[in-house]
DNA sequence: TGTAAAATCACCCGAAAGTATGAGGGTAAA
DNA sequence: TTTACCCTCATACTTTCGGGTGATTTTACA
């Protein structure tokens, strides 16, 4: 709902007060000449003006009174795949493992040959060997299996 | 806060009315009869009144009304690291792996070489080449890095 | 410009991995 | 009981891997 009809609605509330306020003296002053008013004492019309106008605050109160809102914040669990892999480049550093070690250490994890590596990077056969060899080195392992273990356990790779 | 300290605290709020209301009462009453009420008309009172008790009955009301509550509800996410793994039977059943080969495809993807796994499962190192050449089979891979890689895929393996 | 690290390549050799084939024993279902 | 599958093991052979060593070229950095 929009503030300008917030307002309206504030103002008519108002306006209605005063009417029924207005018409409200005047039923009274219709009372007292025309019936039984002067029968009745002071205390009994200021009786009946006060619980009609506590009625018409409550009212008016009611009407006005803006929602208190209580915010109630519920947690609510959402199973997030973890699937997004970030390199740990600080064990990379720590290993000494340079960019193009990872790069093997990557193919190898994919299940190529070292042959199939080397064609892919376009290099020697015993290029991708000494390449492999030091990361086994720095992994401190034997195999290219221990090695991808090893560097998935490490963050190393995806 | 509890519901008996609430009734309480309306309780109080009324009992307040009704002795505000009689002081006042009270109140004008003496300012009737002793000042200047003589020379005042009717509908001043009854103004004066209808002012006052509409004060009241909007304090009443602000007082008594419940807090209206909105619930807003917050999506909070919370990242559930999803490592819990379980084996697709399935695949398994569709590739024809039987648990011995299974077996030994959870120890090749540990990085255990054939010789370590023959020594583990207490059998002849040609019984694990048979195995593993089984499994390349079934998953028609070449090498037991490919086989890790796609037992992973296909939820055979951690 | 000199130097250290990285990247490239080569050769050798033994170990491990993988392929192919066959065979014997066990179990469970047809 | 036969058939089919699994597990086991063996032999023979090929390929790949991994370790060791050494060398040349690039690249980055002080």
């Amino acid at each position: 709902m929009s503030m300008s009809l917030n307002y309206f609605s504030k103002f008519r509330s108002v306006f209605i007060y005063g009417v029924s306020l207005a018409a409200l003296l005047f039923l009274l002053k219709w009372l007292e000449w025309r019936f039984i008013i002067v029968n009745y004492t002071f205390e009994i019309y200021a009786g009946f003006i006060a619980v009609i106008f506590t009625g018409l605050g409550i009212w008016l109160a009611l009407k006005l009174s803006k929602p208190k809102t209580t915010i109630v914040t519920v947690e609510k669990e959402t199973v997030i795949t973890n699937d997004e892999f970030v390199l740990n480049e600080n064990v990379l550093d720590e290993m000494g493992i340079s960019k193009r070690e990872l790069e093997v250490l990557q193919l190898i994890a994919q299940g190529l040959s070292n042959q199939q590596i080397a064609e892919q990077l376009f290099v020697s056969l015993n290029t991708i060997k000494t390449h492999s060899s030091k990361v086994f080195e720095k992994l401190e392992v034997q195999r290219r299996t221990q090695a991808v273990e090893k560097a998935k356990r490490l963050s190393l790779i995806p």
